[in-house]
DNA sequence: GTCTATAATTCGATAGAC
DNA sequence: GTCTATCGAATTATAGAC
């Protein structure tokens, strides 16, 4: 028996709030209506039950068409996984570029916009970052390779601007790379719990994460804090500056 | 065709670095040697793949056995899975209750040794802990409820520490709910990137987070800090103490 | 308890009509 | 571009010998 326990059937998950967010077309001009709805019915079937559980007659079938159709618009189920995975990393890039971010010069108005937009860009897209973040390695190794470029590059971000911080002294001094992992890991780690209908707004998770973040690495008057909690040297082994990362 | 395009094999993920961690034996003396190795080759094969991309063959051959000696000692794989998410998840508890914790009695000690012990835990164990914290919803709607009260008494755990410190004045007024909410964040998403060889020991890296933790909740004073950064109460949407969660 | 062999099912993808 | 029908492969789990 090859039995599949798939625990939302496509009917369950029209409706669940859970799986609502504010991704109606972020698929943009790139495919027409019909490949953009499969793109919107993958999202949902990989966020609930996993690639490898979402069967290609899940997906057609979320947008009222055959199992065949699915080939039309794509040639294979990893394809239609990749297409999202890409979209979403390169929209989530852009969403920590651009000029409402280079705007912010202050260092630590720089790091309060990136966290806030990027939390809120989660937050937002919560169900389809839900597939960016957990389905990485259902990809094909050269389609994994791209999207780990793309994840690169927005981490990099964020690496250059508390790095900045701690140079120009806005900053404590700090672990850079320890510290921006913590930081994106309440971004990507929101996906796992955040629903449109709880009681945070994007916009509200976004301006309390910045303020997490801003307090990583806020410099502190040594007496008005507990030795620990201040930043210092770590002894053992090597500083983590060259430090690769599974996933990017 | 019903391809499987399993990115490691048995052989390859013997000997993966990042497939290391320190549960050679996890599992106490509930299973026999013959279980024991099955659920060490199946959480190699499930972090690696993912639960529905790895097979009953690919468990039983990490052990040297046949395909049907798996269900001598298991009745199916999600079994296996549950047996594994089980124990994870009552030995991640159990590092954050009992003695050592107890004896931490000042608010902001506390809180460090929570932190420290729940981050030092998700890194040495961080195999095992990826399962555990990715296939969630691979479970049957039975297990996974049992595994979310497990979860549920652990961030209880948090909470109850962080809600401590704020009404005996140690902690600064803060949205408890959120900011262990972000606590939580940094252990849990460790196990997506860490590896036992990279730059990070497990207790290194949990003397960090525990910094990271108590800066969430220190106490500021007004104005060495930019207004931001200060916590404040929220307004739009309702307070966010009735959450609930997707996962526990 | 472990094996070989296979039953029962389901999947991804294709063929060919319309 | 969509459908029905189906192929070939691969899966979970079981049967029965040893």
């Amino acid at each position: 028996m090859a039995k599949r326990q798939a625990r939302f059937t496509p009917a369950e998950m029209e409706d669940d709030p859970r799986l609502q967010d504010q991704s109606p077309d972020l698929w943009g001009e790139e495919f027409g209506e019909v490949a953009r709805g499969m793109l919107a019915s993958a999202v949902r079937c990989f966020a609930a039950n996993g690639f490898h559980a979402t069967t290609t007659r899940d997906i057609s079938a979320g947008v009222g068409l055959s199992p065949a159709a699915l080939y039309v618009h794509f040639p294979s189920k990893e394809l239609v996984l990749y297409q999202i995975m890409r979209i979403g990393h390169e929209r989530a890039l852009a969403n920590v570029q651009g000029p409402e971010v280079e705007a912010a010069v202050d260092s630590a108005d720089r790091l309060r916009v990136l966290t806030r937009r990027y939390t809120a860009w989660h937050a937002r897209h919560h169900v389809a970052a839900r597939v960016c973040q957990y389905e990485l390695n259902a990809l094909t190794p050269e389609h994994f390779e791209q999207i780990r470029e793309l994840r690169h590059r927005t981490t990099e971000v964020f690496r250059e601007a508390v790095a900045r911080g701690v140079a120009d002294g806005t900053f404590a001094q700090t672990d850079v790379n320890r510290v921006v992992r913590g930081m994106l890991s309440l971004g990507i780690d929101l996906v796992r719990w955040y629903r449109l209908d709880g009681p945070d707004s994007p916009e509200e998770l976004g301006e309390f994460y910045a303020d997490l973040a801003l307090r990583m690495v806020t410099r502190t008057a040594p007496d008005e804090q507990s030795p620990a909690t201040v930043s210092r040297p770590r002894n053992g082994r090597k500083a983590s500056s060259s430090s690769a990362t599974v996933t990017g």
